[in-house]
DNA sequence: ACAGCCATGTAACTTGTTACATGATTTT
DNA sequence: AAAATCATGTAACAAGTTACATGGCTGT
């Protein structure tokens, strides 16, 4: 829900057609991966289909612009308005992985984690290495690169600090793996699978 | 990837039938949001179809088990072995949503911040709080439920950190709007579009 | 002439997710 | 008998993403 809302809310400031839709996209997030083109005409058509856009004039170069509808306008206030939810549906990758790698027998988990530490290590290391090269250093485009780069360097420290934490709660807690079992209270049914 | 590879990571344990792989998958991972089953059994049609697990005895109770295969092995492995990688794909809605509101005039970025930062500590107060209710407060699945639920903590107090960073950023920065245009050296084509 | 970018679009596919239908068994 | 849980499955959809086809225009 990130580049369809990012997209209606640019065209809320106005008509356009879908180059430039991705051209403002990037301006605007710092251009950290470039977006590929298709998805914003994707996007554009299951805009149209939800009625948060229409298709408008085409110009003299052939170029089809969009404009917002007053249901797109209001989509756009309701989604600046609300926070950013990371409720229930949320699972993170990384957390889940080490949660069943760390109940599967037979699977270092220490391992794991030692790995991925050395990933988020070089990774943060080169985060704070990133130097605008070629982009403005001053404007609105440098600000909104900064944000977006603080953004994942902050997420990768956390990374860091949770896989510290993980260590620390297995080494006080040796005995973390789990068989298969039927999980529930009374298996009724069934056998308990194979351990 | 992380459903779909962690009911993998469990198969390599053993056979297993759909309802007790949710009911694995839930006591691994300390069951924050309740899984629907409907997707257990979706994911292992399509671990089937590519080949990863095949469908196994049907025993007397009528489950149907599933079975790793050799190269679902491999796949495990794989997956174990390598860091989960967070690189240009993914794109964080929150950082996201900030920069292009930063970037939008007539926004209130201000505002919008301290929106999310009032829910965030919201959260992270209410997750401190999380005292496990009825759920076991040992074993291995207590230990997954700590690591998860720590995950979620870091996560949030990263993304107040970063908030704190935004408004910093903000105050140093006050001219941070742009307005629609092509955004190319040169643009050759169409009109630069309303202002 | 040719490489490369601008530009629009289509088709396919991935994972996640929900809603629904169906029936057996078990608890109340 | 009714409600709840166990269990399997189907159908549909969301959002992201990629690959590809097609042309125009531009710079070398």
């Amino acid at each position: 829900m990130s580049v369809r809302q990012s997209l209606l809310a640019i065209l809320d400031q106005g008509p356009c057609y879908g180059y430039q839709l991705r051209a403002e996209f990037e301006r605007r997030t710092g251009a950290s991966s470039p977006l590929n083109v298709g998805q914003i005409y994707n996007t554009l058509e299951r805009l149209e289909r939800d009625g948060l856009v229409a298709k408008g004039e085409t110009d003299a170069q052939g170029h089809v612009f969009y404009e917002i509808t007053q249901t797109g306008s209001r989509e756009v206030a309701r989604w600046l308005a609300a926070p950013v939810v990371r409720d229930a549906g949320t699972r993170d990758e990384l957390a889940v992985k080490i949660a069943i790698g760390a109940t599967l027998p037979g699977v270092d988990v220490a391992q794991i984690v030692r790995i991925q530490r050395g990933a988020a290590r070089e990774r943060r290391d080169s985060l704070r290495r990133a130097q605008p090269t070629g982009a403005p250093s001053e404007g609105p485009e440098a600000l909104a690169r900064a944000m977006m780069l603080d953004s994942t360097i902050f997420a990768v420290e956390a990374e860091l600090k949770w896989l510290d934490s993980v260590d620390e709660r297995l080494a006080r807690h040796p005995e973390h793996t789990l068989t298969l079992g039927l999980a529930t209270d009374r298996p009724r049914r069934g056998r308990p699978a194979q351990v």
